[in-house]
DNA sequence: CCGCTGACCGACA
DNA sequence: GTGTCGGCCAGCG
């Protein structure tokens, strides 16, 4: 501690700065903290304990509690969505029940950092039903781009909202599952924790088939369609293509809307 | 700004 | 059956 001049005229300065201040101070008009905060919960699901952040608008960003830890989610979340987050005092309303597979809406989502074609993937993505898959080709075409096949796998791939949006029902044309975020065999878990029927669907492919088709119905469906499950095997035929199925008189399912439903 | 790189897909060699 | 290539969109150096 010295008393020599600088100091004591630094300290003074400090003190009616400080003073001031503390007249500045106020109560934050309603709505403004969470209007700057996201807040981050840490809840069970399907890929063990997952942290989530969410905004106002709902939940943004969510990715396993494993590896790095709170300081490695919030890291994570911050250098994606630059946004403080803070504790939450209980998680959004619906995320809990969506965590545990329950059906229904889901909590809200907050996708406004995103660009029009990454929402329109995800929430493509997000009306594939549990227990089901949908081709990237699918999604792509849900999305209003054809084209973009490629293009959906870097979307999903960086998905901020996993299990909420379930990418890992997304699958390639040719039967193999593809990769997922978290790795290829937790993909396969999730999907046979759903109900879909991995090995059922993997024989179809290796035989060529990609679409069921009932003759009592006249409807052609994606194997894993609840539709297409349903179809007793003396009245199911199998196709290669859509154009094929067509061609002998099936029409495209209304529910999983394989290319060219109406 | 350019060039490259992806959880893909279908066409063609 | 395998290999390559172009199309798509966004992030990164």
């Amino acid at each position: 501690m010295t008393t020599d001049d600088t100091t004591t005229d630094t300290t003074d300065v400090d003190a009616r700065l400080l003073a001031g201040l503390a007249g500045l101070a106020t109560e934050a008009p309603a709505g403004l903290p969470d209007a700057v905060f996201a807040r981050w919960v840490r809840v069970p699901s399907g890929l063990g304990d997952v942290y989530a952040a969410a905004t106002a608008h709902g939940v943004q960003f969510l990715r396993p509690a494993g590896d790095a830890g709170l300081a490695g989610f919030t890291a994570a979340y911050r250098a994606r969505f630059a946004r403080p987050l803070v504790a939450a005092p209980r998680p959004p309303a619906g995320l809990l029940p969506a965590l545990r597979g329950r059906p229904g809406r889901g909590p809200a989502l907050d996708l406004t950092a995103l660009t029009g074609f990454e929402r329109a993937v995800l929430d493509a993505t997000r009306r594939i039903p549990a227990g089901q898959a949908r081709p990237y080709g699918w999604v792509a075409r849900e999305a209003g781009s054809p084209g973009a096949v490629r293009a959906v796998g870097s979307v999903l791939a960086r998905n901020p909202v996993p299990l909420l949006v379930p990418c890992h029902r997304v699958v390639r044309a040719d039967g193999a599952l593809g990769g997922y975020l978290f790795g290829a065999p937790e993909k396969e878990r999730l999907l046979r924790a759903e109900g879909m029927d991995v090995d059922g669907v993997a024989d179809l492919a290796r035989r060529g088939v990609r679409y069921l088709a009932s003759d009592t119905t006249t409807v052609v469906c994606f194997p894993t369609c609840r539709d297409a499950r349903r179809i007793t095997p003396r009245h199911r035929h199998g196709f290669g293509t859509l154009d094929e199925a067509v061609r002998a008189g099936f029409r495209p399912c209304r529910t999983c809307r394989p290319a060219g439903a109406a």
